[in-house]
DNA sequence: GGCCCCGTATGACAGCCGTCATACCGTCCC
DNA sequence: GGGACGGTATGACGGCTGTCATACGGGGCC
């Protein structure tokens, strides 16, 4: 039970530091959530009551405006942390959503009880502190890219990110390891489905990615990285 | 000395919940730094040796592409944090340039003080994980901003955060208290000078603001806030 | 006081890309 | 197997806004 528990968050970065009794303590602080593809873990405006982390599968966290407009902020893999540190502030809600792109499990605390472990292991909080700013590092990234980039290379961009991320050696090539809509990429990219679908049958013209309904293979990425990069 | 420094760090965010001997003991750690209005406090590419908080004036941090594209991300006011958790890891580079917008001061830790810092008092990396994550929030809706409105937008919530973090109240509106060119606006806003330029000139000749040079004043706020809002 | 430079203003032009319309196709579900 | 639906593809059109050129004016520095 603890111990399956304990061994999924042996490697974790947010526990890192831990020792194996400390993680088992931990471990058995924690509840089990699970959301089929498609279900939300939370939902924006809901009442900041847990942190999460990813035990298995992939959850992607978005944001929608008043206006309605969704875009698609990251997509954590297994370890990552999600709904993080606005359950560490009292009487928050959650600024996101963070909904499975397929069957996932995640290990739960509420705040108050991730708060009393962090105030007993500080390397938790400090490991916290850390974590949120590398997110924070990365997004200043994109944030970059949107402000100065053209769509394309924002596109190929956001491709090779993921094919690191979540990427799978197949024999054509990588493919991007979960159900990607154009729509999507859109979403991330700040462009529109069409325009995504414009370009990803450019670069499937000339080689670069083999697609299919929700489904990417980078063929050449060296190519990609070229536009991505090119300083021209 | 260590007093006057005890009392710059009463009531900043980082430090909330120390008692007053513990704050003057972490005052006690600190080194005061200086910058002329220009001068940087870090730069990116640097070895992140120091945590920072601002006691006096106003900093803007900045990234800078590869290209040489210089965008700003936020701008500080006293009592924030900056410079902060990438001098938390180890061997790590600041991934942006800390820029004095006029004289300012801050008190500074090298990392390992402030990890051991956060080892003594965890409420610290609370707080900081906190702060950080609120940073985090910030950006994800500027992000968002980018991503789904047009430029006059844009420009309208940049302008309206600026009044109401940095605003100063004067006779014809509210005034941002520190120099803005319309190059800043558009380095914050994802565009360029010249519709910074033309969007500023027709909110002038419509009464919106005044402006002159790197100076902004706000006289209609709530047009501001319908051209920011309005949801057609 | 005068010069230089930075910041600003404004027009002309073009092109990236958003918007809308239409059609195709694979998948899922009865 | 057939229909419905969600995802994709592609064209036409237009406008927001980036790019470039030019000019002006106030501040600061010698």
């Amino acid at each position: 039970m603890t111990t399956s528990r304990t061994q999924a968050l042996a490697g974790v970065p947010l526990f890192g530091g831990l020792e194996e009794i400390e993680l088992a303590s931990v471990a058995g602080d924690a509840s089990v959530r699970r959301a089929a593809s498609g279900r939300a873990f939370f939902r924006a405006g809901e009442a900041a009551t847990r942190v999460y982390v990813l035990v298995a599968g992939r959850v992607k966290v978005t944001e929608v405006s008043p206006e309605g407009h969704e875009v698609i902020l990251r997509v954590n893999g297994p370890g990552d942390l999600f709904g993080g540190v606005a359950a560490l502030v009292d009487g928050s809600e959650y600024p996101v959503t963070a909904r499975a792109l397929e069957t996932s499990e995640a290990l739960a605390w509420s705040g108050q009880v991730m708060l009393a472990l962090m105030r007993r292991f500080p390397v938790v909080a400090i490991n916290a502190a850390r974590l949120v700013a590398l997110r924070l590092h990365a997004l200043q990234r994109v944030h970059h890219e949107l402000m100065t980039d053209r769509v394309e290379r924002r596109i190929a961009r956001a491709v090779l990110r993921l094919a690191r991320e979540a990427g799978r050696r197949v024999e054509s090539g990588v493919e991007i390891d979960f159900p990607l809509s154009r729509q999507d990429l859109a979403q991330m990219t700040g462009t529109t489905l069409f325009t995504v679908s414009r370009t990803l049958s450019g670069w499937q013209s000339e080689g670069l990615v083999t697609t299919a309904r929700r489904r990417v293979v980078v063929c050449q990425p060296e190519r990609l990285v070229r536009i991505a990069d090119d300083l021209s």
